[in-house]
RNA sequence: GGGUCGGUAGCUCAAUCGGUAGAGCAGUGGCCUUUUAAGCCAUUGGUUCCGGGUUCGAGUCCCGGCCGGCCUACCA
């Protein structure tokens, strides 16, 4: 037997292990401790421990002639084991050599310190509880390959200690959210993701085909539609988190599915929501990151902490283009004024959409401390309630962070007939389709009330430091390979 | 979709002007009872992403394809 197939090597043992009368693949071990639990157990200023009872993945193996370091993974993390011949005898010494990094086995002993001080179990006993019959990726450089990181997730999670603690976070930030909302009184609640109309957003849906009904179906692009529906059916504080899918392309920041929060309160508006979503993010960063100051690769950290910097979307409109009368220009005009700022934008939009180009390509990416971005102009969002004092603007915010859009939060539209206005404007786009059912529940009556949508993946991103939304989500759409 | 860069051993990476495909880790055999990327000696392992072409000769040059990264486009 040489080295030539790892696998082939592997399957030997495990052969040579069954001919022997031994189960490689155990249906149990008793993990009574957790690595990092066991760890603990050991005092500070003593140097023999309690005995403990761990199982975990092998990552690293140190075999000396008659003793051993290995260091095992479980879901809390890593610990070391000493296994001495002398104490686990010769038989048993000889097939612990024969074990593979990636290979899942239990550990029983006392806990000691090593003379660098580790905290280590001298196995008293051990048991290959699972065989890995394929080798493991390079001990130090990890893995790097980002396609092998996507398709073979469980890869990364085994050996790139970052991957690792990213997604433990993002799972530690989704469960304050829902902390955050349940101490204020919010019901959790799913909606349908299977839609024979998906609106409450502009985006190209996915489409399916419902075999029972023979009806067409779609994939939901946002919750807002139906939570709107239970402010009508007396829900009046509602949340939910859940995937949402939209047929666009693969982007740094934009995934087909991905995580969206939205959470809506009767009786509040965007005022309110600015005070929840503000809370709710120092809320998660504080317990899930455990600080209001999120550092980042390059540029000064982000600073959670204190009250939020509000800014009018036409007073940063007219900064960035240093033309006071920036609103009152022809289309023509502004056109020109965006070529001479290097702006690329199409001819062929609507005024406001170029004025909207320039916040997204010159002001957007330059907002990396919170900041709500307020009075937005009304032709970009048809279900918000329109600003009293200046009917050209909304009551609304959008909330960017990290240079990105992080929540858009609107006052929202609850009058039957002006939402239908609303809706017929829009819907020549395509983009969004008439729900006459949701019209139908407005007329019914919809508590005032404010709203707010979140991207969770991009507050992952952010919050993780993370380069990219690939980074936040376990498993990425690829193209099937 | 467009531009651009990349794909070499299980993993991380080399390979000069087009001239015998290499190293580290992992594996295999041996030595080694407190290691920390353990160490020392020996050693196995290749459809160089796939298919064509140019050439005496292609990992390297050309054409096409597949997959991916980045940028860009689409994107409330």
């Amino acid at each position: 037997m040489d080295g030539s197939d790892q696998v082939a090597v592997r399957q030997d043992k495990l052969l040579r292990m069954r001919e022997e009368g031994l189960d490689p693949f155990l249906t149990n071990w008793d993990q009574a401790h957790v690595s990092t639990e066991a760890i603990g157990l050991l005092p500070e200023d003593e140097e023999q421990g309690p005995e403990v009872s761990v199982a975990g993945r092998i990552v690293a193996f140190r075999l000396m002639g008659k003793a051993s370091f290995l260091k095992i993974l479980d879901r809390s993390g890593k610990i070391q084991s000493y296994v001495r011949r002398d104490e686990i005898g010769e038989d048993q010494y000889a097939s612990f050599k024969k074990l593979d990094l990636g290979d899942f086995i239990g550990i029983r002993g006392p806990l000691f310190r090593t003379k660098t001080g580790e905290v280590t179990i001298r196995a008293k006993e051990y048991k290959l509880v699972s065989k890995a019959l394929r080798p493991l990726p390079e001990k130090w450089h990890g893995l790097t390959d980002n396609e092998q990181i996507y398709r073979q997730r469980y890869l990364d999670l085994i050996v790139n200690d970052d991957s690792r603690n990213r997604f433990r976070g993002r799972s530690q930030i989704i469960r304050e959210i829902r902390e955050f909302f349940w101490s204020r009184d919010f019901l959790e609640v799913e909606t349908p993701m299977l839609q024979a109309v998906s609106g409450g957003a502009a985006a190209r849906p996915f489409r399916t085909h419902f075999n029972a009904l023979d009806c067409d179906f779609s994939m939901r692009i946002a919750l807002e539609l139906h939570l709107k529906r239970l402010l009508v059916g007396g829900f009046d504080r509602v949340f939910e988190v859940g995937r949402v899918f939209r047929n666009e392309g693969l982007s740094r920041r934009h995934n087909p599915e991905f995580t969206m929060l939205e959470a809506y309160q009767a009786y509040s508006d965007y005022r309110g929501m600015m005070e929840l979503t503000q809370s709710l993010i120092q809320h998660v960063a504080d317990k899930a990151i455990g600080s209001l100051t999120i550092e980042r690769t390059e540029g000064e950290p982000i600073e959670l902490a204190g009250q939020w910097r509000e800014a009018k979307y036409k007073d940063l409109i007219i900064d960035a283009v240093g033309q006071e009368d920036w609103f009152n220009l022809e289309k023509n005009e502004k056109l020109k004024k965006c070529k001479e700022m290097g702006i690329e934008v199409d001819p062929e939009l609507e005024d406001f959409e170029v004025t909207n180009d320039v916040f997204e390509k010159v002001i957007e990416h330059t907002l990396i401390q919170p900041t709500f971005v307020t009075h937005i102009p009304r032709e970009l969002c048809p279900l918000a309630k329109i600003t009293e004092s200046d009917p050209s603007t909304l009551d609304v915010f959008e909330l960017c962070i990290n240079g990105q859009e992080i929540a858009p939060a609107y006052s929202e539209q609850n009058d039957p007939d002006v939402q239908r206005e609303a809706f017929m404007i829009q819907s020549g786009e395509e983009t969004q389709e008439l729900d006459e059912d949701f019209l139908t529940a407005l007329e019914h009556g919809m508590p005032p009330a404010g709203g707010m949508g979140m991207g969770i993946d991009r507050l992952v991103i952010f919050l993780t430091n993370a380069a990219n939304i690939r980074d936040t989500i376990l498993f990425p759409t690829l193209r099937p390979s």
